[in-house]
DNA sequence: CTGTTAGCGCGTTCAG
DNA sequence: CTGAACGCGCTAACAG
């Protein structure tokens, strides 16, 4: 592998002229630019990033730290930071956690390590620890789709409490008043927030919350799955589910299915999180559709604000918005009879 | 940011007896490494790598250059690199090249600069010219997916032709004569291999192969959906179509709904690539899985192998079976009426 | 416009 | 067991 010193030789120049040759910055004459670009040719010279990075204490490379890329709408923010980042001239290194914590920290250490130049954190949990650890060290960090209490951080996520409401709010104007949600792990703040969703749209049409219809799993198809059965077998059974993510949404419609019950005219069912258009055949699930590529696009270009220092002194918090998209599992508005005898 | 200095003068002691302890090499005594780890814990000291691969001249960094992460069967490839590279203690930066080979070969030339240890390459085109210049300068290589012609390189690959022919046998054996393939880009291996397997099942059967049965497009839903609708409108139009992979399957199924038709009773349906179990709420393709986890696997294993230098000198191969599943896509065998007399 | 000097943070080499 | 000196490849700072 030649160095820059070798190609300065070879030039007839001083090594830091080909440093300017190759970054364009400076003036090199014409001549000389000519005679440096011609070695670099012919040697195929590779300038080391390395060396560049310990000098410029840049690496321009960001990371992105999620739960499982295997998650379509994981999948979609990854291609939304990656084209950003990769518009600016910065590479992504990808990190899966499994909700685990320890991977996690694990990961943001070695992160720090490789000096990345920012870092993009989907977190597991929503305590503030690490993330000030990591922002002691001066290491811009923008926090995605979840949020941390107590942390003054940049923050990017969708409007989960919206979202919830606004599908109960529909499922409530069609008749129904027996609505279960089969809902995430309690200490993620998406978890929190569409339940508060649930329950204020419940409130808002004065309808009781019965503890009965509240469910607690992981974000997972075998815990949607779950769910959706313990939700079917209790009496008087709910009319309608609310699934909080797509993978509980996919159980809680095997689930039914497996009961022997047809969505949306045995039971209804609305979720969050819109599976991606290339990969549903008939797409019949009423969702709430979060922006998944600009969630990942816009905490990206945060980030890149924060490196070029024009981002505001104060950190940011930026909610989106979740787009309703009411399709056939949401049903038509509920018979008098149903509505008065809901069947069981 | 502290650096290995501060944290021997705060130990009084010198900066490579802090390296010793902190990559446990060498001999310190009991007494300094307490002292050492003590200062390294209160200053928050982490290493930093780029200093260190500067002189080792080793990243613990290798690079996965795809097509479209989008694509649940390259999530699963992802993951499986993703792993069998953590499990070794090295990271992934992931590179999206949307089958353009300009992206391609400017992240080819960004991660040479960066120095990863390794690359694994789903190649955009089947030509050899790039893959040489990275094996000149001394990075390992391991090609996935998709074969190169005539570039002695390492390659993982999925039995495509085998694949092909065991569906297309399938069909037959079902009483299809008629069947029409939905293919990816001519210049793919993958897509060659499909259509050799295709082929082949066709002349085991002594069926003759019929032009206007072939169909060329890409790998993408849109595709598929413009294949299908051309496929059932040939007359006499086939009995059965055999999409090259997931997307087109998709499209595929959507074209034939649109046309009034119903799978499998008008048409009969298969596929490459299984979609992820977690993505569907009523599998009902047919279809020929690869492996895609174990892609990934073993092709970061390969590749570690080469980098620790105990991989056998001549360049591997390894092409892995595909598991034919069969669902209700494939339909029952025909009835003699129809194989005499296919609707059209 | 060009070059010299120095040093980014670390680990190898060799000498205590 | 410990440390001093040196250099990995590159560029900032400062001269000319």
């Amino acid at each position: 592998m030649p160095t820059i010193r070798d190609v300065a030789r070879e030039a007839g120049v001083a090594p830091i002229t080909v440093s300017r040759v190759i970054n364009n910055s400076g003036y090199v004459s014409q001549d000389k630019r000519e005679r440096v670009e011609t070695v670099v040719a012919a040697l195929g010279y590779v300038p080391n990033t390395l060396a560049r990075s310990l000098r410029s204490r840049r690496t321009d490379t960001l990371a992105l730290i999620l739960t499982d890329i295997t998650n379509p709408f994981w999948t979609t923010v990854a291609r939304g930071v990656e084209d950003a980042a990769s518009a600016a001239g910065l590479s992504v290194i990808f990190c899966n956690t499994d909700e685990s914590e320890q991977e996690q920290n694990r990961y943001l250490e070695v992160l720090l390590q490789k000096q990345v130049d920012g870092i993009l954190l989907a977190p597991v949990q929503s305590s503030p620890d690490h993330i000030e650890s990591i922002q002691n060290r001066d290491v811009p960090i923008v926090i995605l789709d979840r949020r941390i209490h107590g942390a003054d951080v940049d923050t990017v996520f969708c409007d989960s409490i919206g979202g919830a409401c606004a599908l109960v709010n529909l499922l409530i104007s069609l008749g129904h008043k027996r609505i279960a949600i089969l809902n995430g792990p309690g200490d993620v703040s998406t978890a929190e927030d569409r339940l508060a969703g649930y329950l204020q749209a419940l409130q808002d049409a004065a309808i009781e919350p019965d503890e009965t219809m509240v469910f607690r799993g992981k974000y997972e198809l075998a815990s949607g799955y779950d769910m959706a059965r313990q939700a079917l077998s209790v009496t008087p059974a709910p009319t309608a589910l609310f699934a909080a993510n797509n993978f509980i949404a996919i159980g809680a419609m095997r689930a039914i299915r497996d009961a022997g019950l047809a969505i949306p005219d045995d039971v209804a069912l609305v979720g969050f999180d819109d599976l991606p258009e290339a990969l549903v055949i008939d797409p019949i699930l009423t969702a709430a559709a979060q922006p998944a590529y600009d969630m990942g696009r816009q905490a990206t270009e945060l980030l890149l604000s924060r490196l070029s220092g024009d981002a505001p002194e104060a950190m940011q918090e930026i909610i989106l918005p979740v787009e309703i998209i009411v399709r056939r599992s949401s049903g038509p508005a509920l018979s008098v009879k149903e509505v008065v005898d809901p069947q069981s």
